[in-house]
DNA sequence: ACCTGAACACCGTTCAAGT
DNA sequence: ACCTGAACACCGTTCAAGT
């Protein structure tokens, strides 16, 4: 890449950064190529797709959290591990409002910038649930997909205001759902 | 309202149900007014504000829900009632794609179209919640809103094409979280 | 190679002008 | 009263023309 090329996408994701934490992730891209001083071909030049634009400013993110599944796999016990990973999955997720949906449809679309990404992501989870389950620690009917469902579901709920207080409450109840085995679920208080 | 005012209105709705159903909650009111035969600001005569118009689609299945509710409190147990309640209203709230954020801002602004709907829809929720959690059947550490978040992250689930087909059993995976009490979530398999 | 911005086909929303 | 559609200020996306 060129000199002036390479400059012009720093600031542009430097930007887009800042405008799609303000805005959310469906922010105007023309204002984002307006904030950056560049003319919107550029933009699209270097991000073709908001996909692009997304995947390049979670990037980051997606890789910490492969790391952390591998960190995790080693140095602690499965529920935590995975109570743990969960927990960074949805704030990466929420990272960035609105970006949940694209993450989602970006898994069934092999097409999307952000599948691959997305689909790390999920293995990444899908690995320390079987861990879990192979102990007896998490139910057993859940998949790698579901396990990525709820983090979606999680994600969005933090993304709407009116929700978000109760986030990290239900983020305990949904967790602690993955946590629980099948059986003990019919067992009667006291 | 004038006879043909009537006339515009009702087409407007019927007109609308079928282009929402089709393209989501933030389909084109543009098309919507073309594809009625009347002009825009007719549209915008009898539907002020988006809410407006998804109020009206929605009003019929709110109204039910709320009936749904007192008809299981007399005739089913503090858990039957919930479970199914709670499928209805992930079902009104999954009716349109799209819908369930826009009722979910409602019911923190109490200017929207949707407020009062969404309100009452909580408050039938929160009655059956209260009477399961009265004979120890749910979880104490969740109120209304906790309910109204966790029926909305159902919808969205369902609304996601790509999660769609998990949405059945995963709605099991968060009714049951509700319906267990926090004390037998500790209860080793076995 | 890379950048620019006009052009195109859309939006939501408002409002003067008509009936 | 009610309806109409032009007008305004925006979008995302493409692409001929420039450097």
């Amino acid at each position: 890449m060129r000199a002036d090329a390479r400059k012009n996408y720093d600031h542009l994701l430097a930007i887009a950064r800042e405008v799609v934490t303000e805005q959310g992730a469906d922010a105007s891209l023309r204002d984002i190529a307006r904030r950056a001083g560049v003319g919107l071909g550029t933009l699209y030049r270097h991000f073709p797709r908001r996909e692009a634009l997304l995947d390049a400013l979670l990037r980051a993110n997606f890789d910490e959290l492969t790391a952390k599944a591998a960190e995790l796999e080693r140095s602690s016990s499965p529920e935590e591990a995975l109570t743990s990973w969960l927990r960074d999955a949805v704030a990466v997720a929420h990272n960035y409002r609105g970006a949940i949906d694209s993450m989602v449809a970006a898994i069934a679309d092999p097409d999307s910038a952000l599948h691959a990404s997305c689909h790390t992501m999920r293995a990444a989870g899908t690995r320390l649930l079987a861990r879990a389950q192979a102990e007896g620690k998490a139910r057993a009917d859940l998949d790698g997909t579901d396990l990525f469902a709820l983090v979606g579901a999680l994600a969005w709920l933090g993304d709407q205001p009116s929700l978000e207080p109760r986030a990290p409450h239900l983020f305990d109840v949904i967790a602690g759902a993955i946590l629980t085995t099948p059986s003990a679920r019919g067992t009667k208080k006291r």
